[in-house]
DNA sequence: CTATGGCACGGATT
DNA sequence: AATCCGTGCCATAG
């Protein structure tokens, strides 16, 4: 049996497979470089942009129908929708895998960051309004957010929540800027007041932040833009300076991005490659998967260039043809690495369904070799089309594609609901007690390796914790 | 003596 | 070939 990669397809040559190769490893922002860098180079590339679906602005397929809203109402079928998804919201964020894939622990000098600002605003309270300061500062999460309610501080102080208030705006101005707000929406108005001071901002960046807030953070631009009744391209330029002035946590521009992946809530500003969501919102449905070109269009070689080179002079005729081939060349590759990531995706969305509609819990562990001998392709073609890519899924989570091919995310899950609900705290040997009645044999040391991922304090701290609060 | 974390090894995965 | 992961052994803290 031949490990032939493409053979089967389409003929193809060396250059074409590294070229495809690499086009599959890169996350959306590099492959729009690499689109847009081929396009200046090369004349006898073009984008065209194809006709769209008036109700939900997604590209056509081919036979002039709209992939998500052409499907029958009530299908019963589960069977995943799978479609290329080109966008002209795609806002680039670099690195954003980089610090979802970083397990880095969190920055030991964030226990620094309340006494950095009572430094900053101590000069302007008297002795009471200090110690209100210092109680709001105490109660900031690890990104800067404030957990804790303006009249649950007055009440603890017993001074007038208007007197707190103002306490709390002098902290949000003082630098990391915005710290100490309730929500990231506060914290953006106020940074973007402060910005206000001092330089031009866009009139609609407030509205925005004010009425699209979970449009904006789930990147659909689309949506917001029919929402707010402005061009989409407007959008697309409130939320790039958005991304690029203001920092929804104020303590991570302060502190370094570290962050942990796939925790609470919904990472505002990462851009993901694909997009999962169910059809018509409903579970029991099919799902929708749009995997998302980082381009307006849709990229071809230009015919009229062909023709050209056809009635072209005699000694011209070379260059134009070596265009001519690197630009099919490159429209080649990227067909084929979009039919692979297509292919991948179907399945991989069949595969882990459970996990994507009801969490973590209903994982598979699958490997990449599995899905690779599946889809007879080489490993190492999953593996690139696995790398650098992050996954919207339909609760709004991003995360890693790698996730999907976690090994241990279901057992550690199932640990972390024991522990959760467990009455007092349990060993880790009780753990791995309970764990193997419920079908899961792993070592008493594994389950400590697991503890520490998931964050869980062994159980003598944790008992700790229970007197101590 | 029990519960845990560190180190290191070997096999699987990428 | 490089990396990741589960595990066993051992030292240490409680």
């Amino acid at each position: 049996m031949f490990q032939g990669q493409f053979q089967s397809t389409r003929p193809m040559t060396t250059a074409h497979l590294a070229q495809t190769m690499n086009l599959l490893s890169m996350p959306g922002e590099e492959l729009r470089q690499e689109i847009d860098a081929a396009l200046a180079a090369n004349p006898a590339l073009e984008m065209i942009d194809e006709r769209r679906c008036p109700t939900c602005h997604r590209l056509l397929t081919d036979h002039g129908k709209c992939p998500v809203c052409s499907l029958p109402k009530n299908a019963e079928s589960t069977d995943p929708v799978v479609f290329l998804s080109p966008r002209d919201d795609f806002i680039p964020k670099k690195d954003y895998i980089d610090s979802a894939i970083d397990n880095e622990p969190y920055a030991p000098e964030v226990e620094e960051l309340p006494a950095y600002v009572l430094k900053q605003i101590a000069p302007d309270l008297d002795q009471g309004q200090r110690a209100a300061a210092a109680f709001l500062l105490t109660h900031l999460d690890e990104d800067g957010l404030l957990t804790t309610t303006v009249m649950e501080v007055a009440r603890y102080t017993h001074m007038l929540p208007s007197e707190i208030e103002k306490i709390k705006k002098l902290i949000q101005r003082a630098d990391p800027v915005g710290v100490g707000s309730n929500t990231t929406q506060e914290a953006l108005l106020v940074q973007l007041e402060v910005l206000r001071e001092t330089q031009n901002v866009p009139d609609i960046a407030e509205q925005v932040i004010r009425e699209g807030m979970s449009e904006l953070s789930h990147h659909q631009y689309s949506e917001l833009a029919h929402k707010l009744e402005v061009p989409v391209k407007v959008i697309n330029s409130v939320a790039k300076f958005i991304g690029e002035n203001l920092n929804p946590f104020p303590a991570r521009s302060h502190w370094g991005d570290v962050r942990q992946p796939v925790d609470e809530g919904t990472d505002v500003f990462h851009q993901p490659d694909i997009i999962i969501n169910c059809l018509n919102d409903d579970p029991s449905k099919a799902l929708v998967v749009e995997i998302i070109m980082p381009t307006s269009g849709t990229l071809q070689v230009n015919p009229l260039f062909k023709q050209a080179v056809k009635q072209a002079d005699e000694e011209k005729k070379p260059d134009l043809k070596g265009d001519l081939e690197k630009a099919s060349l490159f429209v080649k590759c990227l067909q084929q690495r979009n039919h692979t990531m297509e292919r991948l995706l179907e399945k991989v969305v069949n595969i882990q369904r459970d996990y994507i509609l009801n969490g973590e819990k209903y994982l598979r562990p699958v490997t990449r070799a599995q899905i690779s001998r599946e889809l007879e392709v080489h490993e190492s073609t999953i593996s690139r089309a696995v790398a650098n890519k992050a996954v919207q899924l339909p609760n709004k989570r991003i995360v890693p594609l790698a996730a999907f091919f976690d090994r241990s995310m279901n057992i550690r899950s199932e640990l972390k609901e024991i522990v959760e609900n467990e009455s007092s705290p349990l060993s880790d040997s009780d753990l791995v007690e309970i764990l193997s009645k419920r079908g899961y044999d792993v070592a008493r040391r594994t389950v400590a390796k697991y503890r520490s991922i998931e964050g869980i304090l062994p159980a003598h701290l944790r008992k700790a914790m229970l007197r101590g609060t």
